[in-house]
Order: structure tokens, then sequence, then C-alpha cells
DNA sequence: GCATAATACCTAACACTACTAGGCATGTCA
DNA sequence: TGACATGCCTAGTAGTGTTAGGTATTATGC
């Protein structure tokens, strides 16, 4: 179980990680996010929105209403060019902090 | 520069590590982490008591002081069982954590 | 001897964010 | 028709970090 902070702490880059590969809308998000990590996040659209919405306001990302298909209408995401840079940035504050792990625990941290 | 939620979700882990390696006082602490991060973490000491503090609190430390040393008193803590026990559970977490970011970033970001 | 800086410990008020516990609505299936 | 899934949403509450200081002792330079 991921300890709330590092939940947190994560949200924003798996967001932006999400949306660089497509835009996709918040239901979608979690489903990935929970597939990508193998079960280990379970966000909820209680935690999410709020983020998705902080996000907006943030002009990383831009959001628009999308109901060409069938079904109720959908609230795609979509990066912008300062939510590219935030990812960029995003990496290398974790690449920072790995190394800093891995000082600290020794190189078979190198998960892969 | 770290985000404060990547430095939040780290404070107790990094602090767990560093007195996995020995029984250390807040402002050596300080200084260590400062000098293993490469500069990127300048904790300062409003925010390293009150984790401090909670991590006593929660039995994770053990804290003590040591006036042996010529000078003014230092507050010693140390890790408990517990304390060692949450640090291989945090270690665990970033593990999942990195290898989620690995599956989103490409293996690339193996950073070692 | 005094001023300054470093060292060492400390914390309360405020700001910010996550969590919880719901809400609304439509579509699908038994 | 009812239950569930899907899709969007949020306000009140709880918890934590930040800021902006505090106390005290020792070391250093003038």
């Amino acid at each position: 179980m991921i300890t709330k902070e590092l939940v947190a702490a994560t949200t924003q880059p798996i967001v932006l990680s999400v949306l660089a590969h497509g835009d996709d809308y918040a239901y979608s998000i979690i489903r990935k996010v929970k597939q990508i990590s193998g079960g280990e996040l379970e966000w909820t659209e209680g935690m999410l929105y709020p983020v998705l919405h902080r996000m907006e306001k943030e002009k990383l990302l831009a959001a628009r209403w999308d109901s060409t298909d069938v079904g109720r209408p959908r609230r795609y995401y979509r990066l912008t060019k300062a939510g590219r840079r935030a990812l960029v940035q995003n990496q290398s504050q974790w690449k920072a902090m790995h190394e800093t792990f891995t000082k600290l625990w020794g190189p078979k941290t190198c998960f892969s």
C-alpha cells in the first residue's frame, strides 16, 4: 500500500505522463493508472478531479467536452506546452530523488 | 528544485535511511541530506523537527540526550524495530512507484 | 569585550491539499 | 424496475508543510 504522501507526490507526474501518450478523460485515466501500476494505485474520482482542475487552472492541461461517441459526454484533457515542460521537470526531479535513494540504499535499488 | 510534494513524500524515508546507517542528531541529518542529494534537498530545522517528533510519537524513532561531547547537548535519534520495518516498506513502495514510472517513461529512466 | 556567525534545539499560526462521503445524471443488464 | 457501471462533480474536515520567528551556547574576527 503506497503511503498517501507518495500517492500525492506522484499524482501530477502520472497524470502528465498518461496524457503525454494521448488525450484522455478522467474515468479512463483512473483505469489506466490502476493497470500500469499493477494495482498498486487505486485512485478515486474524489482525489483525481480536484487535481485535474488545479492542473487546468495552472495551465498544464486544457479540457474539452467530447460527445461524438454514443453515450454520455466526456471531458477530455490534453497536455499543454507548459504541461510538457512540467513533465520534463518532474522526470528530472524523480531522477534526482532516485539517485539520492540509490546512494542511501545501494545500487541494487535500480529496479529494472 | 524538488516540488514540495516530493520533498514531503521523501522526508520520512530519507530520515529512516540516514538513521539506518547510524544514530544521528537533527543538525547533522540536515547536512548529510544536503550532501547526499548533491544539494537538491535543503531541509530546514522548521521542516525537520516536526517530522522527527511525529516519527518519535509513532515509535519509529527513539531519542536521547547526549552531552558527552564538548559543547551543547545534542538530541540523538535512533531507529526502532518498527522504524526498520517502516524503512523496508518505504523501499518497497518507492520500487513500485519507480516501476510505474519506468512503464510510463521507458527503461532509460533506470538511472544508475 | 563586542558583534557576528555557526551550531543546536524548538514551535505556533497560517496556508494548502488530500480525504471522505456523498451528490447528479445516463446507459446497460438481468 | 432495480442494481450496477459509467462519467462528472465538490464541500467540509483533517492533516501536514511553510514561514518566521524564538532560545541558547560556542567560535571567530576585530
